[in-house]
DNA sequence: GTAGAACCTCAACCAAAGTTGAGGTCAAGC
DNA sequence: GCTTGACCTCAACTTTGGTTGAGGTTCTAC
């Protein structure tokens, strides 16, 4: 409360160091995603970053993405997609979070499955069955032919 | 159909591509698995790992508890509290299955927390606004206290 | 009795998402 | 005008969960 407030520049640009703090990453992690091409910064005559305050609600959307467990790459690929030249609308933001909604509700949709199937496999100890669905897709369902699968998609 | 079966070794045992071909993981992963001692193996005099039958089910567990995003660290260490000299039964899965289900609500549980969040904010753009709880914990939450958070807890 | 497949170990490499440290510069207060 | 904290770059290191490759051995089948 008795501290000094931040140095305030010119239209309002923050520091690393500012947006660091306000935002809860490291430094480093700022550093970081700019090096992925996630942020951008303008510099000083000296060399020093300098952010708009938009910057606050790029970081903070970069960190919902991360929650819903999409990688860095695919947020940078969406945030990429954002206009240029002017700052994103609420529209904009509201777009991506639709998109990033729709991952989310897949991966939500993953686990549940995932979750029932363990379900069953408590009552009846059926991991030692091999009719159990989630004991061994290869060995039971690979037989089976090409069809839709139960569980999630194998990672290879 | 007309491919020549797998040799059955002694006591029905099963070679490492066996137990990779039949629980869809590469031999690697299996040579890794052991080495972080998730699996443990026999040895033929020529030093060729043998597996007893019940390695697929432990593979499958382990897959299992994969998906529901729990780490290898942890899943040793659940597996080795399993009995050491018998075979686990049933319900000494079922134990396991149990645990990881609670582990796998809490992530889901927290997953729909979030994506109800995102709903609220897909409807008003509100990443903009300081209010947003999704939009900056340090900013809004931390000042508020250390009580209980709406958002997952943070990495760090 | 030999070819070739399957196996062995060990070390190096990969990707993601950062962190840490060395060595040096910038900026603000006294 | 100097000290101190914040900042800069670049390289190396970390963890997790593996894969890849070199160089050598074992097994199975003809």
């Amino acid at each position: 409360m008795s501290k000094p407030d931040e140095p305030v520049f010119p239209g309002g640009a923050l520091s690393v160091g500012e947006v660091a703090r306000r935002s809860g990453v490291a430094v480093s992690t700022l550093h970081f995603y700019e090096a992925k091409g996630l942020i951008r910064s303008l510099r000083t005559e000296g060399n020093q970053r300098r952010y708009p305050r938009g910057i606050l609600r790029r970081v903070a959307v970069i960190k919902v993405a991360q929650r819903t467990g999409i990688p860095l790459a695919s947020i940078q690929a969406a945030l990429a997609r954002l206009p240029d030249g002017r700052a994103p609308t609420a529209e904009d933001w509201a777009a991506l979070s639709r998109a990033w909604r729709a991952e989310l509700d897949e991966r939500i949709l993953r686990l549940t499955q995932l979750r029932d199937q363990l379900d069953d496999c408590i009552g009846c100890g059926c991991l030692s069955l091999k009719a159990c669905p989630l004991r061994n897709p290869r060995d039971v369902l690979a037989s089976q032919g090409a069809g839709p699968r139960l569980l999630e998609p194998e990672a290879g």
